[in-house]
RNA sequence: GCCCAGAUGGCGGAACUGGUAGACGCGUCAGACUCAAAAUCUGGUAUUCGCAAGGAUGUGCAGGUUCGAUUCCUGUUCUGGGCACCA
């Protein structure tokens, strides 16, 4: 009997759906354990074998949990909001509901065919008014609520309005925010009042730089954006302010910080958060402006510097600007302003060669020595972090000190000899000079003195600062949840939450609306209600995927968004397996609402993601055909309409390197196309010119064209086309990339399920190599993982005799007269079962494929057919194939499905070993290796070693000067 | 530019806590079976010197710590991911 992957495949996927054998239920004496795919974007390229690395991980580890004895729940849905469907509608016109729906259906069956343990009774899409309805749900929550300074906790927003009408601000801790009293508070107007509340509420609505174009007249993602200009018709975009919606992430900043202690995460997963949310504690002050009656507030780290600053840099966009700019620099700083317009975030920043900046004509004043400063602006200082302000101290900080250089600033050296005046010092352990009070003061230690005396003068106070900004959560797009918000005379209007869901009116025209608005706002019906206007952005991607993991526990509740039981039974996310990309977006804004959601009691847990696996990036390789075409001012054009020419890499680099010239091309070309005019250059030019293209990876094996496949390929546009081969083959160039449709380097996972089978692929996508590594895709090797599959199945059956396992009690199925397992049997089974447990524990699935391999290749050696040792096999064998293992398992007799076997247990009296064969080293190096009991002391050891006739010959009669001898590892004789 | 990660044979990778570098698989070479092919099986396969025994070199690069370093430390190069409106 044949290993017939497809009917078996096909067989138990078929009963495993009918049996419901992956129905997950809410209640169960089993131990709970939740893992968790990140939520994938349906994309119209369907499934390409770097989707699945993760979610194969991930089901290994829930089935094997399930082996266990665990209440697994494994769930999977869609994160079906965002652009692309919209940028697809935009240019296509199909409704993104209509093709999200469409994708959907092609990704589960996708996913379907790979043999995953999802329950699909509790599939979630964000896109669906009933997963939204709690999306937006949740978002009133957050606008209804603040952050609680004292309490260190989220609370409703009418506990606040409470406080203010006792109290007024003075138990508010808020500095941004101006102070008043209780009775204040109860004279303000209602619009005062809400303008006052939307600067504590954890979603709120305030202004906002977007990327505007006017061109399109619309906002653009940051994606859209390239090089400054558009992507689609390359207009170009400005920065311009617009109303946003954000949410408070801030006031959540020290506790996001102190959670990464609470879970399992990588430790650059936590740097990177760390890092994100930039804590830095130093001093806020503010400095007089000269001949104003304005104060300029920096925010530094480094306040013992203060003797040092030779200049004020402000960000371009700071409020003061326009207040303090003299006339005479005026027209300098507008043309400045314009220029950073153009100029995004991330170019402020990673361009440092190129300095710019524009001084103000205004002067602050050092409040310790009255010296005058001058105001520059200058675009790498950006207005979101900290005050938008900083101190320039070119002696200590390399960016101020390349300015100041730049410009010919004075530069004021107050750390002596560890300046050099060729390039900044940023130490902390210098001695300070020229720095009046804090002369002769260590740096490090003149911080706290600096904050100390800047509090005595009142003109600053000690103050821990965060880079993180508030997340923006509006978008003026068409395809995310619409939010439940009314404006009326500039007051936001909540609606009520029997009011929800608000649905996403149908559009059909997907362009912007007027004045940068969403196209939501080009619907005048569903805009205008009675009491005002609607708000007409969406939210971003990140607001449905930010609380998916509690809803799967609850999906079908149409009470709550996740009924607190559930919630507290399933509890948090045990394993969580996703990429690295979202690292700073997708995991912060989760945990927050998670902490929110905990705050306000709705759920008992404050972290989302109990442990995080970090899954690498299956990349493509490309390959590349060079086609030669010719320039018309040399060649008569016409010849080469009808025909291609390709030449072969190794040509193909010959040419770059120089290494065959115009007329050595020619001759090759003439050999295979004999019509070609004779050889001609113009102006030393010689007409040829050669272009890489990408050629669909799926008809080059290896670096071989096919070239059959390649005429037939894209509607036969090469179909007349010639090659210049190099060995009789036209070989591809290659080169690793993104794995992308229009690379042509993406491989469909169906193609390789209907070849080798879903346990076949399951495995070889474990067997590529660790999870958490990137590493590009290639599908030479996956034969190497399917034969093993075979040879294990040829344990149980021969191709002549077929079955062939035998047992000591034999059903009538069977042969008779079975022998019981020896110990070499058993050892050889336990000893690979440990292995492969402990590598499928710590997730390292590459050594557990190779673990099975070995198993099966010593079962096979030893000849073991033994019933009793093969089903333990099969039962540890599940997790990576299902399939085969289920079909196994019940020809070998077995009632009930093998999906809840109980995992073997290792029995480890067979793995005691009494010797070793200990490598012996001489100075590091191994020289042989002797068989040493394990019982062995270090003198035993010693004499033994010493007595060895390659030891001796190493020694040349010398005493050793040690003898490391390390029990179960090695020995090393030190001469 | 800033933050994070990675680099080991022809290729994917293994070596888990500083202790035999190259497990397992691919490819390749030789052989068996076969009229032949496929499938399968057996053996070799880091580089280099040597008939062999055996030796030397070798984990991106340059140093360091150690009896011993792919593993720890310092510096450096290249590649990948993220940088706040892709998800």
């Amino acid at each position: 009997m044949e290993y017939k992957f497809r009917d078996i495949e096909k067989k138990w996927q078929d009963a495993w759906k009918v049996n419901k054998v992956y129905k997950v239920s809410n209640e169960s004496t089993k131990p709970k354990y939740y893992v968790l795919d990140m939520f994938p974007y349906p994309s119209g390229a369907g499934l390409h074998v770097g989707h699945p690395l993760g979610y194969i991980a991930s089901d290994i580890y829930a089935r094997y949990k399930r082996l266990k004895g665990f209440n697994v729940l494994h769930p999977m849905g869609f994160d079906s909001f965002g652009l692309p469907a919209e940028q697809y509608a935009l240019e296509t016109g199909q409704h993104p509901a209509e093709t999200t729906k469409k994708n959907i259906a092609t990704f589960k069956s996708q996913l379907d065919k790979i043999g995953f343990c999802y329950d699909w009774e509790r599939e979630v899409q964000t896109s669906d008014p009933n997963y939204y309805k709690w999306t937006q749900w949740i978002f009133l929550k957050l606008y209804n609520s603040y952050y609680n300074r004292s309490t260190q906790k989220a609370e409703p927003i009418a506990e606040l309005v409470k406080e203010f009408e006792n109290n007024g601000t003075v138990n508010c801790q808020l500095s941004t925010v101006n102070s008043f009293t209780a009775s204040e508070w109860k004279s303000f107007d209602e619009a005062t009042r809400q303008s006052i509340l939307m600067d504590y509420r954890l979603a709120f609505s305030s202004y906002g730089e977007v990327n505007w174009c006017e061109a399109l007249g619309t906002v653009l993602a940051n994606d859209e954006v390239v090089n400054g200009v558009s992507e689609r018709g390359g207009h170009p975009v400005e920065k311009r302010k617009m109303r946003q919606w954000y949410l408070r992430i801030t006031a959540y900043a020290e506790r996001l910080l102190e959670g990464l202690e609470t879970v399992d995460f990588s430790d650059s997963m936590k740097e990177m958060q760390r890092n994100w949310i930039g804590k830095s504690s130093g001093a806020e002050m503010d400095f007089a402006i000269k001949g104003k009656d304005k104060k300029l507030r920096v925010y530094t780290t480094r306040p013992d510097t203060i003797f040092g600053v030779d200049f004020m840099v402000l960000a371009p966009e700071h409020d003061l600007v326009e207040q303090i700019t003299t006339t005479e620099q005026k027209a300098g700083i507008e043309k400045y302003l314009q220029y950073v317009k153009s100029r995004s975030d991330r170019e402020r920043q990673s361009e440092v060669k190129q300095i710019t900046g524009c001084f103000t004509g205004a002067y602050a004043v050092n409040p310790f020595d009255g010296r005058e400063i001058p105001i520059w602006i200058a675009e790498y200082v950006l207005a979101g972090y900290g005050t938008g302000a900083i101190m320039a101290v070119p002696c200590g900080d390399e960016r101020d000190f390349a300015f100041a250089n730049h410009f010919n600033i004075p530069i004021t050296n107050i750390i002596g000899e560890h300046f050099n005046g060729k390039e900044a010092n940023a130490t902390k352990e210098a001695i300070l000079q020229n720095s009046g009070f804090l002369n002769g003061m260590l740096m490090k230690d003149a911080i706290d003195v600096a904050i100390t005396k800047i509090e005595e003068l009142g003109i600053g106070k000690r103050k821990v600062n965060y880079k993180m900004r508030d997340a923006g959560f509006s978008r003026q797009r068409y395809w995310g949840e619409p939010f439940p918000i009314i404006w009326s005379d500039g007051i936001a209007l909540p609606l009520d939450a029997a009011e929800l869901p608000l649905e996403l009116p149908h559009v059909d025209k997907y362009g912007p609306g007027p004045s940068g608005e969403g196209p939501l706002a080009n619907l005048t019906d569903w805009v205008t209600v009675s009491n005002g206007r609607r708000e007409t952005s969406t939210m971003p991607g990140y607001a449905g995927s930010s609380w998916y993991f509690l809803r799967y526990m609850d999906p079908h509740n149409d009470k709550t968004f996740c009924d607190r039981t559930v919630s507290d039974y399933w509890n948090q996310v045990d394993l969580y397996i996703g990429g690295t990309e979202h690292a700073v977006g997708h995991l912060l804004y989760s945990r927050m609402w998670t902490k929110v959601l905990y705050d306000l009691g709705m759920i008992g847990h404050d972290e989302p993601y109990k442990r995080l696996v970090n899954q690498g990036m299956i990349q493509g390789s490309s390959r590349f055909v060079y086609r030669v075409k010719v320039a018309t001012t040399v060649f008569p054009l016409e010849i080469f309409d009808s025909k291609q020419i390709f030449i072969s890499h190794g040509i193909y680099q010959k040419w770059n390197e120089n290494l065959i010239d115009g007329q050595g091309l020619h001759k090759l070309i003439q050999e295979v196309f004999p019509i070609i005019p004779e050889y001609k250059e113009k102006d030393g030019i010689t007409g040829f010119i050669i272009t890489p293209l990408h050629v669909d990876v799926n008809i080059v094996d290896g670096y071989e064209l096919n070239i059959e496949e390649f005429k037939k390929w894209r509607n036969g546009e090469y179909v007349d086309a010639v090659f210049i081969k190099e060995d009789e083959k036209y070989l591809c160039g290659s080169e690793v990339e993104k794995m992308s449709k229009s690379k042509f380097n993406t491989v469909n996972p169906d193609d390789l399920v209907n070849r080798y089978g879903a346990d076949t692929f399951r495995m070889y996508e474990m067997f590529l190599g660790p999870v958490e590594m990137s590493k590009p895709w290639d599908t030479k090797g996956i034969e190497g993982v399917h034969r093993f599959l075979k040879k294990l199945w040829r344990l149980f059956f021969d191709e002549v005799k077929g079955p062939i396992w035998t047992t000591t009690a034999p059903s009538p199925l069977e042969r008779a007269g079975g022998e019981a397992a020896t110990d070499a049997e058993w050892k050889a089974l336990y000893k690979g079962l440990k292995k492969i447990e402990e590598d499928t524990e710590r997730f390292s699935f590459n050594t557990g494929v190779s673990g099975f391999m070995i198993l099966v290749n010593e079962l096979s050696d030893i000849k073991c057919h033994k019933k009793e040792v093969l089903e333990k096999m099969l039962i540890a064998l599940v997790p990576y194939a299902p399939h085969i293992s289920e079909e196994l398992w019940s020809l070998l007799g077995n009632a009930g499905t093998i999906l809840d076997a109980a995992y073997p247990v290792i029995e480890k009296s067979y793995l005691v070993e009494s010797s070793k064969e200990y490598p012996i080293s001489i100075n590091g190096k191994v020289r042989t290796n002797i068989n040493i009991s394990l019982e062995a002391t270090q003198p035993e050891v010693e004499q033994i070693v010493l007595a060895n006739e390659v030891v001796q010959k190493w020694l040349e009669g010398k005493p050793p000067k040690k003898i490391i001898y390390v029990k179960n590892r090695m020995v090393n004789v030190v001469v």
